[in-house]
DNA sequence: CCGGGTCAATTCCTTGTGGAACCAATTTTT
DNA sequence: AAAAATTGGTTCCACAAGGAATTGACCCGG
């Protein structure tokens, strides 16, 4: 193990970028309230707290915490809803999106192992969401296709993630959204390509949804 | 189920927000590289395209891809070098984060259940990585410490973490960082009090990291 | 001072997940 | 053209994770 004792925490993450004062744009509140001062209400408030803003990995953590947030809820109505699992509804999502698209795309493109995608697309299959049609070019693979009920299943779910997501953004205007959207295009796209032509043969694993 | 029929994908979503044109603000690229002609290589790309760009939850897809490209190598990282699950080292580095917090505080904090944390809790202890010790008040609870141990793995660990942060925002200009933080935080912190005060009974689940 | 209600932590048990091996179709090598 | 190496998909299996019920501690009202 290394030695490099602590020192690590205390003043060594750059407090000009994630100390987060909201900067003078939007309207709502009265207070300057600067994101420290809003959240002094009880111990959990304080580490959570914390874990936002005093952590070394600040922009991380937004996003995890973001991402935690809009995926629990929804894939638990997911479940309850339909009785789909994740990676079952992560099927039928991508093949809504883009049809006709074969199982190992979609793994590779979403990082879910292979052989849970197989069972995914199997029990789909069964429930008759989704159609699998042997590809003409290569006999080993299937090319998948959303059925009338597959895709009533997204019809039903897209506005509750559309919906959240909106939810997510109301406290930003318009412009800031559209900024928000740029500058996460831009980092995304860097890690695409940066990932997909690392020669280092890792999988390229992408996002589930 | 709704007779919602199709109609939901195509037109429907809001191209001025997601259709990400990096607008005019770095310096790298000579074309005007929009995102969508730059990824032109494969069907896999083209389909990796389509879940980034022609999905109507274009922001939950960005931050989810995020989350992923962030979470999966380093706690994969984390596993084969220090034989530590996510949540165990989640507990350790939410401990070097805040100290002394008590183990249920953690789990209404990150949303892993009371179970899991409890598990890798006592795993934890046993390895030699965090101490706990009743709590004076409450003697259900019992208050966890890092020990030197853990702190070292912490400190060896963070690096990384951090590292890969700093990598994933390399393509920003430091105006730009502090502007997608401002932002993300204003989101998070919407979303946190939103959630806090929603008295539906709903435990606040939070960011794992 | 005693009973319902809550909460921290743990244990039990079922399920889903993902690693590894496997089969078949395919492509490449020589 | 046969053998070797890849690749899409499936099956097997060990294990970890989370739901539900349990225990012990605490808080409260009568």
């Amino acid at each position: 193990m290394r030695e490099k004792t602590a020192q690590s925490l205390r003043p060594q993450h750059n407090d000009a970028i994630w100390t987060a004062s909201p900067a003078p744009s939007s309207t709502s509140g009265p207070a300057p309230e600067d994101g420290a001062e809003m959240l002094n209400r009880q111990r959990l408030d304080a580490f959570t707290h914390a874990r936002l803003w005093k952590n070394p990995c600040g922009f991380a953590a937004r996003f995890n915490y973001l991402a935690l947030r809009y995926n629990v809820p929804l894939y638990g109505w997911v479940k309850e809803r339909f009785d789909l699992s994740r990676v079952e509804f992560v099927v039928i999502y991508s093949l809504a999106i883009q049809d006709g698209v074969t199982a190992s795309e979609i793994a590779s493109s979403t990082a879910f192992p292979k052989n849970t995608l197989s069972r995914a697309v199997n029990r789909l299959a069964g429930l008759g969401y989704v159609a699998r049609r042997p590809d003409g070019d290569d006999r080993r693979s299937q090319i998948l296709t959303l059925t009338e009920a597959g895709r009533a299943v997204f019809d039903e779910a897209l506005p509750r993630f559309a919906g959240l997501e909106q939810e997510m953004l109301a406290p930003l205007s318009l412009v800031e959204r559209e900024m928000l959207s740029m500058l996460l295009a831009k980092v995304v796209l860097a890690m695409f390509h940066g990932e997909n032509r690392a020669a280092d043969g890792s999988p390229q694993p992408l996002a589930e949804m």
